[in-house]
DNA sequence: TGATTTTATTTTGCATTCATTTTTTATAAG
DNA sequence: CTTATAAAAAATGAATGCAAAATAAAATCA
């Protein structure tokens, strides 16, 4: 009866709302894991999420699950209607801009902060992963120069030592998740060459500690990655 | 038995969680007065969150009760320990100064924003305030002072037109709200002074469009007011 | 046949119940 | 009188039960 496909996500322990790791509760522990079954795109876009299968796959009664929707529909992830359960919620253009232009936001700010702290030893781990990326990209392995990307951006958020910061931006992270946007980027290459030579003025001004002008920069490589990502004309929905 | 002074805090229809506010249902409604309860300092600092009284107070059962603090957990406005119930989440210095500087990360966007898509009339409402504002400088008068205050940065986000980066802000000003940190802004002359200065550049880069310029300003703005409040020593517990 | 009403089934929201664990109170020993 | 131990009370976490609502299915009529 249940057409889902779970097996059992367990160890993947991702660090989310800060205050909810209630390891040895199950309500925590199925948080994590129902928030990765929806991430990873299990359930389709705008479909029904199933409580009974759901039950049945985790093992566990309503409760908790519905505890853990309700937690999930706070994050944004999913959406309750009044007497019609929870539905995944989809992402329109307009909040796929608003959720980039917050990262941005967000990633700018973890440049400031990051300015005033990282250490040489953190500087000198994303300069390596730079330089890894800038290899992927010259022999145009776009599984590997993704991968970079997103661990140099992860380094960035964590060097800023601000785990609210963190928190914030792993919640909005996971929304986006879903999208695939890493094809539509990968597709482009003019987007891509652009792209690393905008890594290359992050890498500059962060260099330099220049915190206020790194932090131009990333959002505006934001703004930029929304864009290739983005079709063209894509309605702005306002 | 229940020592808890609530009066019914219905109507206040904060917008908060953006996904989350099924009017309509139990868990909905008792989701945002649980948290105005809370924000409004009903409850002492890492006080027990008593769940039996509050059902009474509420006259609800456990299970949705527990279903909002789940979701209040996860907005870090309380904290879960296993087995051992709910707490008021205290702030330490460390987390004050973290929340402080997402939020200024995030009035920095907010800013950035305002400057690509504010209109004349929304421009003019915020110098307004802001004339308002100097009024009750002048006069001293602490309270209209801090309202208007609220109230320009409250426009500036809602100028960014972005209701994620809306309901982000608002979900980390709720858990700020809890520290009387006002108080403690208003006693120093200087710095209100400085503040003014500081809103007289804000309303100034806002007014050429000055997004990036705007940005700086407004986070560092953030940075000032936290030093205000923050007792000169404090440990930032690094 | 196709649309519409009626009935059955499932799903949802919430209350209640139950087994554990924790906290409190009472009791005993040093 | 203080500290340690044991028993009682309360709380927490989770499962189950139940009424109301929504969805699906069947029956009725045009």
């Amino acid at each position: 009866m249940s057409e889902i496909s779970l097996d059992e996500h367990e160890g993947a322990a991702r660090e989310s709302a800060e205050a909810v790791r209630p390891s040895g509760t199950l309500h925590g522990e199925l948080l994590v894991a129902l928030r990765d079954f929806i991430v990873e795109g299990n359930l389709e876009d705008g479909a029904r999420v199933p409580e009974r299968a759901l039950c049945e796959r985790f093992n566990i009664s309503r409760t908790p699950l519905r505890e853990a929707l309700k937690v999930l529909a706070a994050e944004g992830l999913i959406e309750l209607l009044p007497n019609r359960g929870a539905r995944v919620r989809e992402l329109s253009p307009a909040d796929l801009r608003e959720l980039f232009d917050v990262m941005g936001g967000l990633e700018a700010l973890a440049g400031r902060l990051a300015c005033e702290r990282i250490t040489d030893a953190e500087f000198a781990e994303i300069e390596r992963i730079h330089h890894e990326m800038y290899h992927f990209y010259l022999r145009r392995d776009m599984h590997g120069y993704f991968h970079c990307n997103q661990a140099i951006h992860q380094l960035i958020v964590a060097a800023a030592g601000n785990a609210t910061l963190t928190a914030t931006y792993a919640g909005l992270a996971g929304r986006i998740r879903r999208v695939r946007y890493s094809a539509n980027l990968a597709k482009d290459r003019d987007r891509l060459g652009e792209a690393m030579r905008e890594h290359e003025a992050i890498l500059d001004a962060l260099r330099r500690r220049a915190g206020s002008e790194l932090s131009d920069i990333l959002f505006v490589h934001l703004r930029n990655k929304l864009k290739a990502a983005q079709p063209p004309g894509a309605s702005s929905d306002e």
